[in-house]
DNA sequence: AGCACGCCGACT
DNA sequence: GTCGGCGTGCTC
């Protein structure tokens, strides 16, 4: 006999990209069957919304009568279960909603079906009748040599117009069938060009290869000297990968500006990677994710959104430029993406390669440990040596007044001229001058919206904020005292020197590198054949010349203020701005002639000179590892920091209070502050910042989770979680 | 994230 | 007398 009690409707959960605490629970309609991963439609309110049915069984926290049921399966492959994986990890490890992480996979505007595309090829039964004029044959003969052809295709390849067609296709002599997509992206051909490895490449190559054919997790640092092809060394595991038919993950700090790195990839595989970043336009991120999905795009090359991609045969990621600080995603969902890219990784269990001149202190610490396999490359490509380092102390050899280049390095930049070889100087500031003041009031001009001054653009004519783009003119009199011609710039910034160049070096082509005259892709590389070319002879900019260019007939670096960057109670800004000139310096002799950097500091006898100096990061790295070891500070500890941001003072000062209060108390663990955040006041925000540190071993998560349940939050203040911060500001 | 519901200023 | 500002709250 049946039994007679109604049976439960079927639920499943599902996670919708929004910031909810968790999945939903939906209901299964008769007939569908569905599995995790699988990307539906599904009703939320009066809406119809993307989401992803999850491993997580449903929670039943709702009763029957309010249950929704799913809508339809999407037409794209369904997420992968080392993507679900991700995402549930990612969003523990940050304290971020799992729907959060997940809107980064899905939010590329990706699913919607791509529209059809229509050929023509013949009828197969053409109605008698129809009349076959020479402009129909034509059109029937290209045909016959390739079928099916879009219109413009075939009014091309026939030489007749679009009426033509349209006419044919109207007595029945044409069929207008849908075309299967072409892939959106060639394979890369893995034996296109193979390089011409040095012994020593070859080794780390053969690593590589060996690395991605295990099929297992495994991190590799490959460490090597500025123009030691580092580069050409992780293509042969990228070659490796495409052969063993998996696809491989290229993170690049800042994509917008890889045009030289995209080149190279061409001349080794003979076509174009995927390329993935934020500033893709809507068709473009819908090929590239779909290309993903489906498997077909088989290198793709990105930002590090490209993580939250869902690559179904992942087997190999590559982080290049391991060290930069550009991996962090501030705002959002803080992560970092070195450290999520060899998570991400281990739950593809392929290998992730880690590649730097400079690399960070977190990954030699994990070489020493024996977490991380390392890779060395210590020569120099094609016989190039690396440049010699000296500084020049600016207390012994100053600068005119008003003036930021020393003597002796004007007459290196002559001499560099003469030569007919370039010359570069490196000041990590941007505009004209970072302060401006009245002589005779005293008045400071500062941002209205930070705690910061407002640069001078002298070209643009404004005074602007770096922090929040508050811009407003130059004035000519002080708004404070009203005096005119008082108002002087301090400081200098790469307009200035450009003007002190000018000067010296009347003769000399200038180019301006930063990132307010270089705003993409289309601009860098411009500017870098133009540098190639020879076009150019002196180069001026801020950080984005230390990008991995390379310039053959640069020999000279001059870095105008190495000081910078060292100032300021960051626990990384020796650590920083030791990889920062390092890679500066690497730019100068990269080809036969041999290259030269001067250092220009009013400190020499700094660890951070005496290194670059002596060409020695290691025994850097040696220092600052012992510098942090005892008080237990990164890599040796975990720091976690809260930002508690209110639109007033009180506010923030009143939340940050209850939360120090609140703060855990037991042993091994440290809470710093509250305190004023460096930039107190940023786009109008009041910021006080707390510092949670622990021990190595212990998990900060569910301290924080704890700690911040036990405060209730007003309204009008937030509380953003930064695990392991990078930024102190 | 959307979108609705809900209390206080300038308008057909 | 209404249209509408965006502040909280909910979405299976």
């Amino acid at each position: 006999m049946k039994s007679r009690r109604r049976k439960n409707i079927p639920r499943v959960s599902v996670l919708l990209p929004y910031p909810f605490s968790g999945p939903l629970d939906y209901a299964v309609p008769d007939g569908l069957s569905l599995k995790p991963g699988d990307i539906v439609q599904v009703p939320l309110s009066n809406r119809r919304v993307i989401g992803v049915v999850w491993d997580a069984p449903p929670l039943n926290a709702i009763p029957e009568a309010r249950l929704k049921p799913i809508g339809r399966i999407l037409e794209v492959p369904p997420l992968p279960a080392s993507m679900r994986r991700f995402v549930d990890w990612v969003a523990a490890y940050t304290l971020a909603a799992p729907g959060e992480v997940l809107a980064m996979s899905l939010k590329a505007n990706a699913l919607r079906a791509e529209p059809p595309h229509y050929g023509w090829q013949p009828a197969e039964t053409p109605p008698a009748s129809a009349r076959l004029t020479p402009a129909r044959e034509r059109v029937l003969a290209a045909l016959a040599a390739r079928a099916p052809l879009t219109t413009a295709e075939l009014a091309q390849a026939a030489d007749v117009s679009r009426s033509v067609l349209e006419a044919m296709a109207e007595a029945g002599l044409l069929v207008s069938v849908k075309l299967s997509r072409a892939p959106a992206y060639a394979l890369p051909d893995p034996n296109h060009a193979r390089a011409d490895l040095s012994s020593e490449q070859r080794d780390a190559a053969q690593a590589l290869r060996q690395a991605v054919a295990a099929r297992k997790f495994s991190v590799t640092l490959l460490e090597g000297v500025p123009g030691s092809g580092k580069t050409e060394v992780y293509f042969e595991a990228i070659a490796e990968c495409i052969r063993l038919g998996r696809q491989a993950l290229v993170l690049l700090p800042e994509i917008a500006l890889s045009a030289q790195w995209l080149e190279r990839f061409v001349a080794r595989f003979g076509t174009e990677p995927a390329v993935w970043h934020s500033e893709l336009g809507a068709a473009a991120r819908r090929r590239a994710w779909r290309a993903t999905a489906e498997g077909t795009a088989r290198v793709v090359v990105g930002a590090r959104s490209a993580l939250f991609l869902p690559f179904p045969e992942l087997g190999l990621v590559v982080v290049d430029e391991e060290h930069e600080a550009a991996f962090k995603q501030e705002d959002g969902v803080i992560y970092h993406a070195r450290d999520m890219a060899i998570v991400r990784a281990r739950f593809a269990e392929a290998p992730a390669v880690l590649v730097s001149a400079t690399p960070s202190l977190e990954s030699v610490t994990n070489v020493q440990a024996g977490r991380y396999r390392h890779l060395a490359l210590k020569e120099r490509h094609a016989g190039a040596r690396l440049p010699q380092v000296a500084a020049i102390d600016l207390r012994a050899e100053p600068p005119q007044r008003r003036r930021f280049l020393s003597p002796k390095l004007i007459a290196a930049v002559r001499e560099t001229l003469a030569k007919g070889e370039q010359a570069m100087l490196f000041l990590n500031r941007r505009g004209y001058a970072p302060l401006t003041l009245c002589r005779a009031c005293g008045y400071r001009f500062a941002c209205p919206n930070c705690t910061a001054w407002l640069v001078e653009h002298r070209m643009r004519r404004e005074l602007l904020c770096h922090h929040c783009g508050h811009t407003q003119p130059m004035p000519q009199a002080c708004p404070n005292c009203g005096a005119e011609h008082s108002l002087v710039p301090i400081g200098p910034g790469v307009e200035r020197i450009t003007e002190e160049a000018a000067e010296h070096f009347p003769e000399a082509k200038q180019l301006v590198m930063a990132s307010d005259t270089i705003p993409g892709p289309t601009a860098a590389a411009e500017a870098a054949r133009a540098v190639i070319e020879g076009k150019v002879n002196l180069i001026i900019g801020t950080q984005i010349v230390a990008k991995g260019w390379h310039f053959p007939l640069l020999t000279l670096v001059g870095v105008v203020d190495a000081d910078l960057g060292l100032s300021g109670g960051d626990l990384r800004a020796a650590e920083r701005t030791v990889q920062l000139l390092y890679q500066v310096a690497g730019r100068a002799g990269r080809a036969q002639a041999p290259g030269r950097v001067f250092l220009q500091t009013y400190a020499p006898e700094h660890p951070v000179m005496q290194a670059l100096v002596a060409g020695d990061l290691g025994q850097f790295l040696e220092c600052e590892a012992a510098a942090r070891k005892p008080g237990h500070w990164p890599p040796f500890g975990r720091l976690a920091a809260l930002i508690v941001s209110a639109k007033t003072a009180t506010e923030a000062d009143a939340a940050a209070a209850a939360l120090g209060q609140a703060a855990p108390r037991m042993a091994g663990v440290t809470v710093l502050g509250p305190a004023p955040a460096p930039l107190a006041v940023l786009r109008g925000w009041h910021r006080r910042r707390l510092l949670l540190k622990t021990p190595r071993e212990m998990m900060v998560q569910p301290l924080l989770r704890r700690w911040l349940s036990a405060v209730a939050v007003p309204r009008g203040v937030r509380i953003a979680i930064d695990v392991d911060p990078i930024s102190f500001l």
